[in-house]
DNA sequence: CTGAAAGCGCTTACAG
DNA sequence: CTGAAAGCGCTTACAG
C-alpha cells in the first residue's frame, strides 16, 4: 500500500541504508548512486513516514503550543507568529488550549510524557503549567510568551511593559492630564506591575502626584473597566484620563464614561494596552500601547527551536519594544508655543 | 532513560504483550495481573510513546487543520471549536496555515504524504487544497468548514447562508428600507451566492424591486466596503440601507457613510455578516447575521473524527442556523399598529 | 489468560 | 562508498 524505504531500495537496487543516506543528504554517497536513488524516489512518490523517522531518531520535528483560548485575539496573533516561524523551520505545531478543565490538562500531561513534541511554547502565564508540572521532563525545552510572573522559570519573550506604561503616561501628560485613573490587571502578573511602575514613574518624574484611590484593580475584562470607572465616580472622583492595562478593559471604561455623560477625549482621555483589532473600532477609536504580538510569537518560536536544537538558554527575558498608537480617545496634543 | 513497556514488563514479571493488553484495556487479561501491571505503570510513571504506538498501529490520533491566518477572528474561532472537540476525543491537532506561499504548501504536502495526521480539516475555501492535490491520498478523510464552492468534493459544515441573507432583508424591510446597497464577497464563493440569493429573494417576496446597480462586488475587506459606498454615491445613488457580506466590509461601509455625512441608522441602516467581536464595537454597533463559528468548528471536527473512525460520509453539507443580532446600526423597528 | 516472535518504517553504528 | 544487522517502542496475530 504505502511506499516504504524498502520499496525504494529494491527498485533502485541498493540497500535501505543507502536510501536513508540519500534521504538525509549524507555526503558519503556516490553521486551517481544518489542520483539514481533520487530518481526512484521521485518516480515512486516516496515520502518517509514521519512517525517511523521520529521513532528511529528518538526525536521529532514538532513543537507543542499551550495557549489560552484562541478566541482571545491576543493569543491568536501570537500563535500565528509562532506558527510562521515553526513552519518555516520545517517543524509541525501541535496546539493545545487550557480552557477545558482537569480532563483536558490530564490529556495534555499525557502528551508531554508521550514525547509527542520536542519543545513547548506557553502563550500566557507560566502557572498554566502547574497542573502538568509532574509530567514536565527536565530535558523538555520550554519558552514562555508574555510571562506574567516575576521570576519566570523558563526563557521568555515579553513586551517592554514598563516602557509601555511610560509612553501612556507621557502622552496623557502632554495632553495636560494630571489626575488619571489606572485600571490594572491582576497584580500578580509581572506585566501588570511593569505597566503600573512605568506609568507612575513617569507621573512622578513630571512632578505629578497620584492619588492611590485612582489606581483600581481590574482583571483584563471589559466589565472590570466599566466597574472601575463607575466605582471611582461613585466615590466622587472624576478623573481626567484613564489608563487601562488592556484594550478590552479600556473599551469598558469608554462605555462607562459615556454612560456617565462624560465626553472622550474632551473630559476624559483614554489609553489602552495591546492594540487588538477592535481598538480601531471603538467610539472613539482607542489610543493604545501596541504589543508586537506577531513578532513576539516569532521570537519565542525561534528561541524554542534554538533550544530544541541544543542551543543555550538566553541570559534573560527577550524584551520587544512597545509603541504608542495614537487614535481619537487620546489624540495628538496641540502644539503649544512655550 | 525513558521508561518503556519493557521496563514495566520486567518490573511486573509479565511479558510486553500483557502490558500492552492492559494498556489497551483488552478484556482477556486476568484481573489480578492487570491490577499488578497497573500498579507498576503508576509507580514507574510509564506513558506509552505516541510515536511508537502510532507506528505499530499504523494509525495515529492526530488531525490536521489547514486554515487561513489566525489573525482572522473568523478562523481563530472555528479552529478553537474544532480544537475543543478534537481534544475531548483524545486526539491531537496539528495546525497549518496557508499564507506562506509555495514552500509552505510543499511542506504541508510532505506532511500529508508522511501521514503525519489521520484526517484533515480545511477551514476556508476548498481550493486551498489545490496546491496539494497530488499529495492527497484518497483514503485521507477531509472535511471542509464554510465551503465556498458550489459542489464541494468533501463533506462540509456551513452556516445557512441563504437564510442569513433573508434575515437581513426582512429586518431592513421591517425598518421600511426599500433601496439597499448589497456589498457582496467574491462571487465564486457559494456562501456569497447564498447570501445574495436569500437577500434578493426576500426583497422580491415583498414586492420590492432591486436596481442591479445597487449590488456591488466586494472582497470581504474593509476597504471594499468603503469603496462600494463611495462608488454608489458618486453614481448619484443614495441607498437607505447596506447589507455587507461580512462585518469587516460593513465596518468599511459605516466609515464611508459617515465621511459622506450620512447618518446611521437614520439615513442608512447597515447590516453585516459573521458577528466577529469588533461588530459590537463599531459606531454604531453593527447589526449582523451571526454565524455559530465555534459550533461550526465543533461540528466539523466531530464529522471528521467520525470519518477517521470509519464512519460513512454524511449525505450532504451540514448546515447550521444563522441568527440575526440586532444592534444600533439597524435597530429594532418601531412597532406600528396596523 | 499469557508469552515469543514478527512487524510497523525508519536510522545508525559496525564492518568491509 | 555500501550493506547487514540491530534497535527505536510499541501492537498483533499465532501458539499454547
Amino acid at each position: 500500500m504505502r511506499v516504504t524505504i524498502a520499496d525504494v531500495a529494491r527498485a533502485a537496487g541498493v540497500s535501505k541504508s543507502t536510501v536513508s543516506r540519500v534521504l538525509n543528504a549524507k555526503d558519503e554517497v556516490d553521486a551517481g548512486t544518489a542520483e539514481r536513488v533520487r530518481a526512484v524516489i521521485a518516480r515512486l512518490g516516496y515520502v518517509p513516514s514521519s512517525r517511523a523517522v521520529e521513532l528511529a531518531r528518538g526525536r521529532g520535528r514538532t513543537v507543542g503550543v499551550l495557549a489560552s483560548s484562541l478566541s482571545w485575539p491576543w493569543t491568536a496573533e501570537v500563535v500565528q507568529g509562532a506558527l510562521d516561524t515553526v513552519e518555516a523551520a520545517g517543524y509541525g505545531l501541535l496546539l493545545f488550549t487550557r480552557n477545558h478543565g482537569p480532563r483536558s490538562m490530564a490529556r495534555f500531561a499525557g502528551q508531554i510524557s508521550a514525547a509527542a513534541f520536542d519543545g513547548l511554547l506557553v502563550v500566557g502565564p507560566q502557572d498554566a503549567l502547574d497542573p502538568v508540572a509532574a509530567a514536565l521532563r527536565p530535558d523538555l525545552p520550554v519558552v514562555l510568551v508574555d510571562d506574567r510572573t516575576d521570576r519566570p522559570r523558563f526563557p521568555s519573550v515579553t513586551v517592554a511593559n514598563t516602557l509601555g506604561g511610560e509612553l501612556a503616561a507621557r502622552h496623557l501628560l502632554a495632553l495636560g492630564r494630571r489626575t488619571p485613573l489606572v485600571v490594572t490587571g491582576p497584580p500578580h502578573f509581572g506585566s501588570v506591575r511593569g505597566r503600573l511602575a512605568g506609568f507612575l514613574g513617569a507621573l512622578e518624574a513630571h512632578g505629578v502626584e497620584h492619588d492611590p484611590r485612582r489606581t483600581v484593580e481590574g482583571d483584563f475584562t471589559e466589565r472590570s473597566g466599566e466597574e472601575a470607572v463607575e466605582k471611582l465616580l461613585a466615590d466622587g472622583i472624576t478623573p481626567d484620563a484613564v489608563f487601562a492595562h488592556n484594550d478590552l478593559c479600556a473599551a469598558g471604561a469608554l462605555r462607562a464614561l459615556r454612560t456617565a455623560g462624560l465626553r472622550v477625549p474632551g473630559d476624559v482621555a483614554v489609553v489602552g494596552f495591546d492594540d487588538i483589532p477592535l481598538a480601531a473600532y471603538t467610539d472613539p477609536p482607542l489610543t493604545t500601547v501596541r504589543q508586537p504580538l506577531r513578532a513576539m510569537g516569532e521570537a519565542a518560536a525561534a528561541l524554542l527551536l534554538a533550544r530544541v536544537n541544543g542551543g543555550p538558554p538566553p541570559a534573560g527575558p527577550v524584551v520587544l519594544p512597545a509603541e504608542l498608537v495614537v487614535r481619537g480617545s487620546a489624540p495628538v496634543p496641540l502644539t503649544r508655543t512655550p
